[in-house]
DNA sequence: TTATATTAGTTGCATAACTAACTATATGTC
DNA sequence: GACATATAGTTAGTTATGCAACTAATATAA
C-alpha cells in the first residue's frame, strides 16, 4: 500500500462531486417550494428545449451526457406531466423529435428565476476567474475519462 | 426573462457535475474489468471504513454526504456481499457500528491501486494550484447551499 | 440487391437517490 | 418520575441511473 492516502482521500470528494450534489438539492427544493413539481433531472431536459425546441433523444444524451435508457424514461415521466411530446421524424423514421407542449412555456420563467437565484446564493464569493478554472478542469477530466 | 442565458447554460454544467460522473464511471468500469463486482457508492463506504474501521451509520452520512436512509441500503447490500458487519453498540442501544469482514481486506490494495490510476489517467494535464482551486470552490459551494 | 453493420429507441434488471412516515432509544424539563 | 423532544435507524414509495439485450429502420459493401 502506498502511502499518499490523503491524497486520495482528498480526490474522492471530486470524484463524488459534493458541491454540484448540495446545489442540485437546493435547487430542487426550491422547485417544490414554489409548488413546482419536476425533479432536477426533469428540469435538465425542460433546459435544453427551451434553449431549442424538438431535439431528438439522441442529440438530448449528448446535450446532458445521460445514455440513451435514461432519456426514453425521462422522456416518458416529462410526457405522462403533459410537458413535452414525442413526434416521429419524416426523414428518418427511427428518430423521435422531443416538442414542448404550451404547458411548458410558462414554468420556463419561473424555474431560470429559481436557477438563477440558487446559482447566485452558491457561488457567492467565488470569482469569475475561479470559475473559469473549474470549467476548464471539469472540461479536461471529462475528455481524459471518456 | 433576464439575457444571459449562456451564462445560466455553463453554470448548469457544474450543477450537474459531468467531470465527476465520468471519472466516477470510469472507475466503475475499472473494477469491473479486474473482477471486482462492488458499486463505487459501495466503494465509498469501503474506503472510509479503510480509513477508520467500526463507524456508525451516522458518521457515515456525514462522511459520505448521503442521508440515512441511503446509508441504510448501501449498507444492506455491502452487507450482503459479505464485506462488512452490523454491530450494535453497547453504549447507546439506538447506534450501529459498521465493520469491515476478513473478507473486505484483501480488496482494498486492488481498489486503492485502481482508484488511483484512474484518477491520475483523469487528472492528467491539471496542474496542483488547479486543483486546489477545484477543492476551495467545491467546499465553498458546499456551505453556501447546506 | 442482398447481406452486414450501424444507429435510434425501448425494455428488463439491479443499484442508488430523496422524502416522509415509522419504531426504538436517549435526553431534558417540569 | 413523567411527558415532550431529539436522535439513530428502517421501511415504503417514487424517480433516476447504467448495462445488456432487444426491435426497427437506415446505411454500407459485396
Amino acid at each position: 500500500m502506498s502511502n499518499n492516502q490523503f491524497k486520495r482521500g482528498e480526490l474522492y470528494s471530486v470524484i463524488n462531486g459534493v458541491a454540484s450534489t448540495a446545489v442540485a438539492r437546493r435547487l430542487q427544493k426550491n422547485f417544490r417550494n414554489a409548488g413546482l413539481e419536476i425533479t432536477i433531472e426533469q428540469w435538465s431536459i425542460l433546459y435544453h428545449l427551451w434553449k431549442e425546441d424538438g431535439l431528438s433523444q439522441q442529440e438530448l444524451c449528448t446535450r446532458t451526457y445521460r445514455d440513451k435508457a435514461s432519456i426514453t424514461r425521462l422522456i416518458d415521466n416529462i410526457e405522462k406531466l403533459g410537458l413535452v411530446e414525442r413526434i416521429a421524424s419524416k426523414d428518418d423514421r427511427r428518430v423521435n423529435m422531443v416538442y414542448l407542449t404550451d404547458a411548458a412555456k410558462p414554468l420556463q420563467e419561473a424555474t431560470y428565476n429559481l436557477a438563477n437565484q440558487t446559482m447566485n446564493e452558491a457561488l457567492q464569493g467565488i470569482s469569475k476567474e475561479e470559475i473559469e478554472i473549474v470549467k476548464s478542469v471539469f472540461q479536461r477530466v471529462y475528455e481524459n475519462s471518456k
